[in-house]
DNA sequence: CGGACGAGGCGT
DNA sequence: ACGCCTCGTCCG
């Protein structure tokens, strides 16, 4: 095959895929997609809504459309305009693979005369975080949230939210609450709730189920949580803090030898049950005030990532997070998955998250002090009160001043309010 | 911070 | 009478 030929393929094939495009039904998410394209596919948007707009449902238009890119191409007959196109192809070709296009052979076009099956993955937009859902699993395949100072400041509160289906997922492809109450699992959270503080909508949205998988108890309440402190940490020390997290179902290994992938599934809508979660943290320091680097220059000096597959099960406070970093090599293997694709893999790779930030989650003491605070600021009475300081003391932790502060306060707001209560007429 | 669960009120 | 929702309580 000479170098004309080779483009000439690929010419074909995304002329092909164009057309199918414009035949496929598309959702809602799809013209908010159009609109967040970076300028390198511009020009492709421009021609897809004015078409899409004009000929929706004419078919013949389609063809004629498609004959027109085609003729107005080759009588160009540029390398240049071929080698764009192809560009456009990827893009377009890595975001929905499954709808794609177009034209030609005819083969091609009585294959998907009724259309190609649909995998529900598109990428689903919220006011705070961003998901690919997985119809088979009934959870998310990843969830992506962005970390800043500012954005952790606020007072929305989770009480005020309830878990419930994800009204954008079909529903016979959504999970429901039945499927985990009382199935020894816990509903958790990929995009965490304590990530949405500044704002009641975005929380209320992250108890979408698309956005939950069934959690081991202990390791959701524990380690991952510890874990999801450490990323909010983190946007203290770095301008940007990336976040992608997920579930994995791993194979193991039997007696036999075997590798087989086995899992739990619960509820009448089988929702799977992951072995392990998978986290990918990519932090980075504006320095775009400090200095005259491009931007990719700068990037690439500044950022760091790590990731980190977690099994979902109790994991108790010796195991440092370290125990779980895996190569993004790894876990893009084993998940299927590349992340941030539009980061330059150079060699050597980034920087390890590890070596620029400590990597340390809350210790037994810290983390045991900041559940206590936690209570003593909740307390309804001063029962409650006492028995959370009394928990402390029995934990061999001494209360630290923060606690005993907070604890002195609440106690005197208590019993001011318990005696009014008791001399009430 | 992360969760589940039971009691009681409300609508059918 | 039953199912659903809210609230309060409980645990790690």
């Amino acid at each position: 095959m000479n170098v004309g030929d080779f483009y000439f393929e690929h010419f074909r094939n995304f002329v092909t895929r164009m057309y199918f495009s414009l035949c496929c039904p598309r959702d809602a998410g799809d013209s908010f997609y159009l609109k967040t394209q970076s300028n390198k596919t511009n020009y492709f948007k421009v021609f897809y809504q004015l078409n899409i707009i004009k000929m929706a449902g004419n078919v013949k238009f389609f063809r004629f459309v498609g004959g027109y890119v085609c003729g107005a191409a080759v009588t160009t007959g540029s390398c240049v305009a071929v080698m764009k196109l192809y560009k456009v192809e990827d893009t377009e070709d890595q975001r929905e693979p499954e709808k794609g296009l177009l034209l030609i052979p005819q083969a091609q076009q009585e294959i998907g005369r009724y259309g190609f099956p649909l995998t529900g993955a598109e990428i689903r937009y919220y006011a705070n975080h961003t998901l690919s859902y997985n119809q088979a699993m009934k959870t998310p395949r990843w969830v992506a949230e962005h970390l800043s100072h500012e954005k952790l400041l606020g007072k929305a509160d989770r009480k005020h939210c309830k878990f419930k289906p994800d009204p954008s997922i079909p529903e016979p492809f959504t999970a429901h609450n039945a499927d985990y109450l009382g199935s020894g699992w816990s509903r958790g959270h990929m995009a965490p709730a304590g990530d949405n503080k500044t704002s009641e909508q975005s929380m209320a949205e992250t108890f979408y189920l698309s956005n939950i998988v069934p959690q081991n108890y202990e390791n959701n309440a524990g380690y991952w949580n510890r874990l999801e402190m450490y990323c909010r940490d983190l946007a203290k020390r770095f301008d940007d803090v990336w976040v992608i997290s997920g579930p994995l179902v791993l194979s193991e290994e039997g007696a036999d030898g075997k590798k087989t992938v086995s899992y739990q599934v619960i509820g009448k809508d089988d929702v799977a049950v992951p072995t392990h979660l998978f986290k990918v943290i990519l932090v980075g320091k504006d320095q775009s005030a400090s200095g005259n680097l491009t931007n990719n220059q700068s990037a690439s000096e500044t950022l760091a990532l790590g990731a980190f597959v977690v099994p979902n099960q109790p994991i108790g406070f010796k195991r440092p997070l370290t125990d779980f970093q895996v190569s993004l090599s790894e876990l893009e293997k084993i998940s299927g998955l590349t992340f941030f694709p539009k980061v330059e893999r150079t060699t050597p790779s980034l920087p390890n998250l590890c070596d620029r930030d400590s990597c340390q989650l809350m210790d037994f003491k810290d983390f045991t002090l900041y559940l206590t605070a936690r209570k003593v600021g909740s307390a309804r009475t001063t029962v409650k009160l006492e028995k959370s300081m009394a928990e402390l003391k029995e934990q061999g932790i001494a209360p630290d001043d923060y606690v005993l502060k907070l604890y002195q306060e609440k106690k005197k707001e208590l019993e001011n309010k318990e005696h009014n209560r008791a001399h009430l007429p």
